[in-house]
DNA sequence: CAGGATCCTTGAGGATACTG
DNA sequence: CAGTATCCTCAAGGATCCTG
């Protein structure tokens, strides 16, 4: 489970909700929380998500990612992009022909994102069918 | 897989389905992309995840969370929590005592999370290990 | 075509003070 | 103790124009 012992025994929580964490510190319980925050930022913004799973199906070039990811700005796609390559999730790969043709591919990195994506695929479909209370939903549904 | 049936059978790429096929009408795919960035949305804020794990253990009172999820305000625990409360993973129980006692846990729904969490967290660690920096910012790398 | 440079908007999140 | 009410900051993202 996701808590140390030192949380778990804060509370006195019942044995079945330790499972292994009794091998964890306090520490080791906050460095747990950290990859997940990490994996969150990095995911989270406007337009990750979209760009990769558009380079899922096969190389793209700026202005093909452009079409598909609807409502990108030029600019974003740029930083995006940039972004994306820094951190090595897709390739950048030139063509010096008359127009300058770029394209863009996922790199096998990139490609460990599957389990990240369908996990949340998955709860996001159940999440959204969900219609919680009638009172408010979190998330504005939008329809591309 | 990440393309929908639809895709795949339109191009009949079967297991090489994203080789050639970046011309696929992928529209339908939009759909898949939909549910995670809702699940993305919501659990991208900077407290959800933090406020979840420390309820995964049991009941918490207001101010046992808000000193464990270290740096949280009042207000961010408030707002927070309403927001889990609405959307179904966290109920409020409130003990009429004295003094009055509020306690929230963790929904059956809540812990639907478990998968997402634990997809984000694994891939969480090797994207911290595995690019050149942590950070998002960095010098360009080597073309891998 | 493939972006970069600038400026601007917006809203998530923070600080502080107050209350039943 | 368990929150609200205001006000404020700041950075992600957007609009627009520019260029090799």
């Amino acid at each position: 489970m996701l808590l140390c012992k030192k949380c778990i025994f804060a509370r006195k929580v019942s044995a079945h909700f330790m499972e292994d964490s009794h091998k964890l510190d306090h520490s080791e319980c906050q460095n747990r929380i950290r990859p997940v925050k990490e994996a969150l930022a990095f995911l989270s913004g406007k337009w990750k998500l979209p760009i990769i799973l558009s380079l899922w199906l096969g190389n793209k070039r700026f202005s093909e990612i452009s079409k598909e990811v609807n409502g990108i700005t030029d600019r974003m796609l740029s930083k995006e992009l940039r972004d994306l390559e820094i951190n090595g999730f897709v390739k950048r790969v030139i063509h010096d022909s008359y127009p300058v043709v770029v394209e863009y591919i996922l790199t096998d990195y990139g490609k460990t994102l599957k389990p990240v994506i369908d996990a949340l695929g998955e709860w996001g479909a159940s999440y959204h069918s969900r219609p919680a209370n009638g009172s408010k939903r979190a998330s504005h549904p939008d329809t591309e």
